[in-house]
DNA sequence: TCATCATTTAGCAAATCAGCTAATGGAACA
DNA sequence: TGTTCCATTAGCTGATTTGCTAAATGATGA
């Protein structure tokens, strides 16, 4: 399911809480240099935590938009959503481009 | 007191945790916006919560290198670090421009 | 030196987070 | 239908975070 058209302060905030986490930035990254979508399995196999550990982490990654999940048979494929990844932090990021008031 | 050359994953590290925070993002972007430098009581005044409150989160911004301080007489200037701010998200965000392994 | 101003530190309580084990859900297949 | 496989949810515990109030610090000025 979408999450209806969640306005942007409230998806940045998500999305920086899901950055917080070490294993979710980790994550991220598999993701997306594995060509963007795997399974739980293949996520939750190359990490040391205990499998439901990384299940959980790949809730909050979908609860913030940055992930999304299709089943495929008993598989669950997780998908980066690369564009609001760069979208959300580079807008937000663009607001300290430039000086402002330069010395 | 700056931190010995802190390696490069525990400062993403560090950054990353200090972003999570709506109001430590707010301190960044104000900062910015008046300039890069400003005293802790014209930050904290912009505010809701009470002053220790603000106070922490600002050492929490100074733990992780996004700003450092300077005493001016009874005063503490905060000064906005923008560029490990812009260098730090941006190179992480970097690993993520340009499509890995396309279909 | 004593009071004052700007700000931080100490210390506490409530909320959230992150890890674990055990139990459950649901598709596939014998 | 029952078993197996992939994965999640439930529920617990300990650690961390965030807010507060009250006390402390340290520079300035009378």
């Amino acid at each position: 399911m979408d999450s209806p058209a969640l306005d942007g302060l409230e998806q940045l905030d998500r999305v920086m809480a899901a950055l917080a986490h070490p294993l979710r930035r980790q994550v991220l990254l598999v993701l997306h240099f594995r060509g963007g979508e795997m399974s739980a399995g293949d996520i939750a196999e190359r990490f040391s935590c205990k499998w439901p550990t990384t299940s959980r982490h790949l809730r909050q990654l979908e609860e913030s938009g940055l992930v999304s999940v299709k089943r495929d048979g008993r598989q669950r494929i997780y998908c980066l959503e690369r564009e609001l990844l760069t979208n959300t932090l580079g807008n937000w990021l663009h607001w300290f481009k430039g000086n402002v008031k330069p010395k």
